[in-house]
DNA sequence: GCTATCCATAAGTTTTATTTATGGTTCGAT
DNA sequence: ATCGAACCATAAATAAAACTTATGGATAGC
């Protein structure tokens, strides 16, 4: 086993061929060269300077190793380079974890800003169920989560970022549509299209459903929300989706909304990652970002608003 | 400045992904690991391991550090290999200096036999008068030389081994062949080819005409030991030589040797090599051979015995 | 629920590296 | 020829780093 403080203390003393010099260079005193190249002749059982007078030379295998330490003290620079680099941002993979309705609206104008920032940060964007991304997280695939708050967990821990406004979908020619507005219970008797267990969407409506005492109708499930909308629009059933997510079929009248009964419905969009881990270098950045977009509001936004929001201030800024 | 030794646990610990693991690895405990890696992560201002549960995983920055241990220390190991080669003569270095005579007549035999025993070692043979390889000892371009003692230096030690037997040479039809012997008195009016200054044959021959109270009638002075031959063929003056050097000449008939009144005269040849300095394994090894070649008699021998020598021992081997 | 496996922490010890002080040699300038 | 500056060596003392011992806490498997 080498020791590479001999090691590097003979590389600078053989560089200079004065013990006084890497000393200094070493930041440490003569004396200590001395000793330190001594100990190294001694752990090698070779000499590798020749000495006369006041002056210093190499033997023929100090400068064989004076060689592979110029190689390897190089190497240690560049290892030295990327620690810095990870630190400041210059490398390094972000893990990402999101729902498909994210992933597809929200995430690529994020991701894209956040790139802007950080050119060198190579994202990973993982894309699943709020349940399963709390699973991902757990299982160190991914080390941030923008999800629904789909379940509790000890070791995971939930900032609110931002909140979606739901909305109830029927087809354009739907009776419901004469209606008002609605309530859960009523809808109790409507064929109900669900969002697959684990989705925050999900929940929220099991939750709303068992808040007013009755449960939904439910003629199947899936994780795919625009299958959930071509059934929906065929009048297969009704369904409870984030808004912003059926924004354009209703305005092209493909789908219609009926207002819901009370006061409007939110999803709570959480950031998510783990208790008692620290955050590498990328993820703080990414959360910190994230937060910041947040925190400049009283009230938490939709992902419309803050979409909005990001766009206005990259004009701002081109301007 | 990267702290190596926190590196190293870091890669044990990093390779098992079990920090018990790696401490039996490094011949450590446990805490001494847990504490190297735990000042490395502050070093780094880095994250590298994740923790749950009794599992350790690398977080992406560790995996990237890792890459780069594995390569760092798998070259620390080709250097320890060098350390151990150069050491155990696998490896290494023979700077040698010597006349050209001995560079001629024995270097090759004694060179490939000492090739024979360590391969690996690079064999650099300089060539010069006597003086010129005690300087070049002096100067650190050879380690050893095999010289006459042309003269001494307060940082050069000398260690007699061979003694070659001188000749008078004349041109075979010269009237001294028609003498018994002649002394170097006599010689005096005989015009004398002289070898170079800082030869070790020329300060013989000087120590001999002082000796007797006169001067040699310095014809001219060369190194070229095929010149005075030639010289001296022609019958342009006599010279006095290392018989082995000059033996075929005399048994072809091409020059005559006139028997020296008195003793015969040798010339010592040394080793040398420089005082209070360790020689280097290569040029230890080959002074051993040397000396072990020479110890073995209890007269020194000329170079034609000892070669003869070599031969035999080869032979004998070969059987 | 008990036990073995693993990492963390704290206190104490050992080893290694470094400093301070000083000496010796050499080279160049006066 | 002497003196001083430039350099490396050595010894003793100190500081810093690494490591051990002892112990605790969490967890997974029996």
């Amino acid at each position: 086993m080498l020791n590479f403080n001999q090691f590097r203390v003979f590389y600078h003393a053989a560089k200079h061929l004065n013990f006084t010099v890497a000393a200094s260079e070493l930041f440490i005193t003569q004396p200590a060269v001395t000793a330190q190249v001594k100990s190294f002749e001694e752990a090698c059982n070779l000499k590798l300077f020749k000495k006369r007078a006041r002056r210093v030379y190499l033997t023929d295998e100090g400068r064989i190793l004076f060689d592979f330490a110029e190689r390897i003290f190089k190497y240690e620079k560049e290892i030295e380079n990327t620690i810095d680099d990870m630190r400041e941002l210059k490398r390094g993979i972000l893990s990402l974890g999101t729902t498909k309705a994210y992933a597809r609206y929200f995430m690529p104008l994020m991701i894209s800003n956040f790139h802007k920032n950080y050119p060198n940060i190579k994202i990973q964007l993982n894309e699943g169920s709020s349940l399963d991304m709390i699973y991902s997280l757990l299982d160190f695939k991914i080390e941030v989560a923008v999800i629904a708050r789909a379940m509790d967990h000890p070791e995971v821990n939930f900032f609110p970022f931002s909140k979606e406004e739901m909305a109830i979908i029927v087809a354009p020619n739907h009776p419901l549509t004469r209606k008002k507005s609605i309530s859960f219970k009523e809808l109790a008797d409507e064929p109900f299209i669900m969002k697959e267990n684990g989705s925050g969407t999900r929940k929220l409506v099991e939750q709303l459903f068992e808040k007013e005492g009755c449960e939904p109708n439910a003629l199947m499930e899936t994780s795919n929300t625009e299958f959930i909308k071509q059934l929906v629009q065929r009048g297969e059933g009704v369904s409870f989706l984030v808004r912003e997510a059926v924004a354009a079929e209703i305005a092209d009248k493909m789908l219609a909304e009926v207002p819901l009964k009370g006061q409007k419905i939110y999803l709570e969009v959480s950031i998510a990652y783990l208790k008692n881990q620290v955050l590498s270098p990328p993820a703080r950045a990414f959360v910190d970002t994230l937060t910041k977009l947040r925190s400049e509001d009283i009230d938490p936004m939709g992902i419309g608003a803050m979409m909005a929001k990001i766009l206005a201030q990259r004009r701002k800024l081109a301007e």
